[in-house]
Parts: C-alpha cells; sequence; structure tokens
DNA sequence: ATAGGGCAGT
C-alpha cells in the first residue's frame, strides 16, 4: 500500500471528525458505553443493534472493532448493519474502515458483499485490494482471486506481501504453476524474499504442483523455516511419494529445534507406515513423548497405524489402551490392525466393543477375512452386514464381489451387481473392475464383456487385465492375443497384463508372440520381475525355445526353485531328459533348494530316458538328503518308472507307500504283470480290485 | 497472511 494511501486514510479521518464531533450529543456517551458493555460480555447482536437505533455516529475505532468481531463470529447480519451506519453518518466513510468491513464479508463467505462494497467506495487503496483478494481466496473462489490480482496489477496498485500469500495459495489450490512462477518473480523483484510465509507458501505450490525439486529448492532458501514450512515440505515429500525424504526432513526439523506441528507427525508416519519403516517410527513415537504430543487423537493414531503396518499390534495396542485416545478412528485402527495381522477372533471381539462404527469399520473387518481367504466366515459377515447397517460403501462392494469370486457364487455377486446398479457404484473403476473380475473368474464371459463395455470411456489396465486373465484361464488364449492388441489403442499394459498373454501364448504354443511380446516389454522398459520371469520361461520352454528359456534362467536371480522347475519341465517335455537331470545337479552346485515339484520333474525325466536306477536314487535323495514328504504325486511317478521298464522288485517295495493306490495306478501295474509275468502281483492287484 | 493430518480396498 504504500505512504499516499495511508494519509489519504489520515486524511479521511481529519476532515470527518469535526463534522463527528458536532453531532456527538452527551447521550451518545451512555449509549456507548452500553454498546461496550454488550461487547465486553460477547453479546455482540445486542451491541449492532443498539448502534444500529442511535441516530447519530460513532468514535471510529468502535466501527473497526465491531467489524473485527463480525468477523471472528461470522456474523453477516451484523457486518451488513454496521457498515449502513457507517455509512449513514460518514460521508465519505474513511478506506480503512470499509476495508475492515471487506474483511468481515470475505469471513462471513459473503464475497457478493464483499465485491459490492469494493465496487461502490470512492477511493480504493492497496488494503481494499488485499481484502477483496483474500475473500475470493478464502471463499473458494480462487480464479476470481487471481483475476483481481490481475486487475490489481493493471490498475498500477502495488501488491503487499499479504496480497502475495493469498495469491500463492490460490495457486496452490489451482495447480497453476506458470502463474505461481511469475508470482515467485514479483515477490523477489519487490524485496519480499527472506518473507517466510511467502517462502513457505512457494514450497507449497511447487510441491502441489509436483515440481518437488523446486519446491525443495525453495525451501532451501530459507533462512530460519518455521513449523509451517517443515510442515509443509514433510507433507509434499509424502504426497509426490517420496516418502523416505518426508522422514528425512521429519528428523531435520527436530535437529533445527523446532517443535512439530501436530499435523506433521500424521505425515511423517504415514510415510513410516508406507515404507514399513519400524526403527524411524520408533524414533518418531519417542519425539511424540518429549514434546508431549502424545494425547493427541490424530497423533495417536497414526502411531496406532504406523505399529500396525509394520507388524507391531502389542505396541499399537499399548497407544490404543491410554484412556484419551480412544476415538471412532483409532478404534478402527486398532480392529484393522488385528484384522489384518490375522489375528481375526481378537478383531472381532474389539469389534463388538466398539461403541460407534463407520463403514469403515466394517469394511476393515471383512478385509481380513479376505485377506486370509476365510470365504465362509466372510460370507456370514455379510449377511451381518446386511442386518445391522443399511450401508455398503465401494469397498464394501469390491469386498464382497472378491468373496463371491472366492466361493464362485455368481447369485450372491449378482446381488451386489444390482446393488451397484441401483446405488450408482457403476461409476466407480475399481467396483465394476471387481464385477468384471467376479463374472468372468465365474465363467459367465458373456456378462464380464457386458460389463466390460458398459464402462468404455473409463476402462483402466486393471478392467483389461481382468478381463484377459478371465479369458486366458478359460483357455481363449487366441482372444486374449487380440485383446491385447485393442488395448494398447485405449491404455497402456502393466507386467500383469504381460504374465496373462505370456501364459496364453504359452497355452496355445504361440512362440512368436511370446518372443515379440518379450521384445516389446525390453523395448518399453518394463521391468522384469519374477512373475514375467517365469511366464517368460514356462512359455519358452513350452514352445521348445529350450535356449531362450536358459537366458531367461540365468537372468532370474538364483535361489526360485521355481524357475527351475519349470526349465527342468521344459526340457522333459522336449525329449531332453538328459539336460533335464543336469540342470537338477547344476541346481545343487548352486545351492538351489528343490521342492517336491523339482523331484516329480525329475522322475518324469528318468521316465522319459527309461533311467530306472537313477530315479530310485533320486527318490531315496528325495526323502533322506531333502527331507522332503513324499506325496502321492511321487508314487504315482515312481510306479509309472518301474511298471514301464519292468522293475518289478523295485515296485514290489515300493508299494509298502503309506497311500491307497489309486485306480489308475492298479490298472498300470495290472498291465505291466501281464507284460513281465508276474502273476503273484497280479493276484494282489486283482484283490485289491474287488 | 503460509499449512491443515489419522482408520477400510485398488
Amino acid at each position: 500500500m504504500g505512504v499516499s494511501s495511508g494519509a489519504s486514510a489520515i486524511k479521511n479521518f481529519l476532515q470527518i471528525n469535526p463534522i463527528a464531533d458536532k453531532l456527538k450529543p452527551t447521550k451518545a456517551k451512555s449509549t456507548i458505553n452500553t454498546i461496550l458493555a454488550h461487547l465486553e460480555a460477547g453479546r455482540l447482536k445486542k451491541a449492532v443493534s443498539l448502534l444500529f437505533s442511535s441516530p447519530f455516529p460513532f468514535d471510529l475505532p468502535l466501527y473497526g472493532h465491531l467489524f473485527q468481531l463480525c468477523s471472528a463470529n461470522r456474523a453477516i447480519v451484523e457486518a451488513r448493519k454496521v457498515e449502513s451506519h457507517l455509512i449513514s453518518y460518514y460521508d465519505p466513510p474513511p478506506t480503512f474502515l470499509l476495508n475492515r468491513a471487506i474483511e468481515a464479508y470475505g469471513n462471513c463467505r459473503c464475497v457478493q458483499d464483499a465485491r459490492e462494497l469494493f465496487d461502490e467506495m470512492p477511493h480504493r487503496d492497496g488494503g481494499s485490494w488485499n481484502a477483496l483478494i483474500t475473500a475470493y481466496a478464502k471463499g473458494g473462489f480462487p480464479r476470481e482471486a487471481l483475476g483481481l490480482f490481475l486487475d490489481m496489477n493493471r490498475s498500477g496498485v502495488s501488491p503487499s506481501e499479504v496480497t502475495f500469500a493469498s495469491v500463492l495459495g490460490s495457486c496452490g489450490v489451482l495447480l497453476e504453476l506458470g502463474f505461481a512462477r511469475v508470482v515467485h518473480g514479483f515477490v523477489v523483484k519487490l524485496g519480499y524474499g527472506g518473507n517466510v510465509i511467502l517462502a513457505s507458501a512457494l514450497v507449497d505450490v511447487y510441491g502441489k504442483c509436483d515440481e518437488i525439486v523446486d519446491a525443495r529448492r525453495m525451501f532451501d532458501e530459507i533462512d530460519r523455516p518455521n513449523a509451517v514450512s517443515w510442515n509443509v515440505i514433510v507433507r509434499r515429500y509424502l504426497e509426490v511419494g517420496d516418502e523416505r525424504q518426508s522422514i528425512l526432513m521429519f528428523f531435520q526439523t527436530i535437529q533445527t529445534g523446532v517443535r512439530p506441528l501436530t499435523f506433521t507427525y500424521s505425515s511423517a508416519l504415514v510415510a513410516c507406515s508406507t515404507r514399513q519403516a519400524f526403527l524411524e517410527g520408533i524414533q518418531i513415537h519417542g519425539i511424540v513423548i518429549k514434546y508431549r504430543h502424545e494425547d493427541d487423537e490424530k497423533v495417536a493414531t497414526s502411531l496406532i497405524d504406523m505399529y500396525v503396518k509394520c507388524n507391531d499390534v502389542v505396541s499399537a495396542r499399548k497407544i490404543f489402551d491410554q484412556p484419551s485416545v480412544k476415538d471412532l478412528l483409532s478404534w478402527t485402527s486398532m480392529v484393522s490392525g488385528y484384522a489384518m495381522a490375522g489375528r481375526l477372533k481378537e478383531a472381532q471381539e474389539l469389534f463388538d466393543k466398539m461403541p460407534e462404527r463407520s463403514i469403515i469399520s466394517w469394511n476393515a473387518i471383512l478385509a481380513g477375512y479376505v485377506r486370509f481367504g476365510q470365504w465362509e466366515e466372510a460370507q456370514s459377515f455379510i449377511f451381518k452386514m446386511r442386518q445391522n447397517i443399511n450401508d455398503a460403501d465401494g469397498v464394501t462392494l469390491n469386498l464382497v464381489l472378491n468373496v463371491s469370486t472366492a466361493l464362485s457364487d455368481i447369485e450372491c455377486g449378482s446381488q451386489a451387481h444390482a446393488y451397484i446398479y441401483r446405488h450408482g457404484f457403476e461409476s466407480v473403476i475399481y467396483v465394476n473392475n471387481a464385477l468384471i473380475d467376479m463374472y468372468g473368474k465365474c465363467g459367465a464371459l458373456g456378462r464380464a464383456r457386458i460389463c466390460f463395455h458398459n464402462m468404455s470411456g473409463q476402462r483402466d489396465t486393471i478392467s483389461w487385465n481382468s478381463l484377459m486373465n478371465s479369458l486366458a484361464q478359460q483357455q481363449m488364449s487366441m482372444d486374449v492375443i487380440t485383446m491385447f492388441r485393442e488395448m494398447q489403442k485405449e491404455t497402456t499394459p502393466n507386467e500383469y497384463t504381460f504374465s496373462t498373454l505370456l501364459a496364453a501364448c504359452a497355452n496355445i504354443y504361440a512362440n512368436n508372440q511370446g518372443k515379440q511380446i518379450h521384445g516389446f516389454m525390453i523395448r518399453n522398459g518394463y521391468k522384469i520381475d519374477d512373475v514375467i520371469l517365469s511366464a517368460l520361461l514356462v512359455m519358452y520352454s513350452k514352445c521348445g525355445h529350450l535356449e531362450y528359456a536358459l537366458k531367461v534362467l540365468k537372468n532370474a536371480k538364483p535361489g526360485d526353485a521355481t524357475l527351475w522347475n519349470s526349465m527342468i519341465i521344459g526340457c522333459c517335455r522336449h525329449g531332453k531328459a538328459r539336460e533335464a537331470l543336469d540342470l537338477f545337479n547344476l541346481m545343487k552346485e548352486i545351492g538351489v533348494e528343490p521342492d517336491n515339484v523339482t523331484f516329480q520333474a525329475v522322475f518324469n525325466a528318468c521316465i522319459c530316458e527309461g533311467f530306472v536306477d537313477e530315479g530310485k536314487r533320486y527318490f531315496d535323495t528325495m526323502i533322506n538328503d531333502y527331507g522332503i514328504t513324499v506325496k502321492l504325486e511321487h508314487y504315482e511317478c515312481m510306479i509309472n518308472l518301474y511298471t514301464r521298464y519292468g522293475a518289478m522288485k523295485e515296485l514290489v517295495k515300493l508299494l509298502k507307500m503309506p497311500f491307497k493306490p489309486t485306480m489308475s495306478m492298479l490298472t498300470r501295474i495290472f498291465d505291466a504283470c501281464k507284460v513281465y509275468s508276474n502273476p503273484r502281483l497280479a493276484m494282489w492287484v486283482a484283490k485289491k480290485l474287488n
């Protein structure tokens, strides 16, 4: 605002004061005392109505005082009365008081009143612009606030620090990065660069606009960041997904000696939860205690949640048991803690004790049953939910659909579908995706397709994956490959897409397509994780490209038997039994622990090549050296091996197994008895068959 | 004048 407008305010004051003095009778003295008494007692309404009914002007400071109180109490009617009184007895009214009036209207969220007064006032100064811009910014009209800022500059009034604060706030809401940069230049040019509040506001805008590097640069320029500055940088790091930096900045806050805001703990603790940073979480807990923030409900809930997410339910419970921190959210947090740890009985018990429950509390329990595959319990819980609350949200429906899918209960799924339709959850993408998944996995591909088509225009990668996955499971491999082409016109595939796609290629031995997909992934920089590696290996080995499969195996991190199993099975399938056994020996050398599937594959290799003695040795090794429990499948392999190559003595010994021989085993043995003429064993089999 | 938190699923 500068000197000139300040001077004009004083000039106004001097001009009108003599008039006011002339009009002020003794009666005013007693009235003003009554008004002050009302104000003292907090009776703003009475004070204003007395003012309003007094047909004479009062001292200017009284108006200022009244406007401020109207602001604080959001008393719009009173604010209008005070303004009306002021302009009736002072012509022109002093600008600084009208500015207070604009502020009051702004705080009452009556932008229209603020604007009208601003337009009608005889003299405007910088304060008037500030008041109006702030009114718009706070009133939820950030766009208009920015427009006014431009008008202000055009009219030659120079913005103050206060203006910039409001304007930067509005830039943050609108994610107006370009505007913010211009304002930043302005701030520096006018010499406000050292203002902590403005600098913090800039950190905030840059962070909100995802320009976290600029945000940090700005932050580092602040000489003495205050608690808000630290809060902003911790929060912004969290929201761009850099939890590590968020935590680091929190600890720097402490090192600088700044007492964190309670909000800041929440951000830092959420960061710990996401990263499962247990040790850091404990340290933050210590700081919470040091600064006596442990009784804050929100801080406590964040702590509980941090412990829960770091799998320390006991510590979570200790905080929860402190008397002052129990509210709906901490209850729910604790219940969810037990549920997610698989301690569903304890979760249920605590849930039953809750003084009140939200839909989130209900969902927490249901989510526990779903996560741990307790489908029957989940189903009866859903039933209980229906009886107790007449409410479901997107998460509930998603969970209900998961249960339906797992139980192949298309009836339950269709009921959920009807609910979704009636309550308008069709616009929720992940609910729709769950529907596609449910119908697809229940075998109702037609209905899955209908859901898929109904959400055209709002489909995401998961929608495509769901349908493709169901198609692949039902051997419609060509459709999967066709859909992949369609998919790329609309959205981007992810790792999950490729594992489905590669499985489909493997199913129909489409190794050319498989190879193309592999190349596509490499060219487009997709992460080749364990799941993809396994899918690639299965695809190559199934299609007989054993050399490619081997390359994949070499690139995988050692130690995972599954990949080796696929490789060994692939060798067997293509008549390379010797290589299969070499691989097994290599596995041993490298130190990869074989599992029961590995041995099944090894036995199959022996069957292919007629390695009877070797097969027997591997069988003994499995039991004696690896301590693997012999499963029926292993006996099946060995019986297959011995019968095919007439190792009747070994066969008889093997039949002392702890399983009842299956029908297919018995027929196989019986046939072998005929070929290798073993009437005694044949009799034994015949007896079993009867 | 700046910021403005915590619980359910994906």
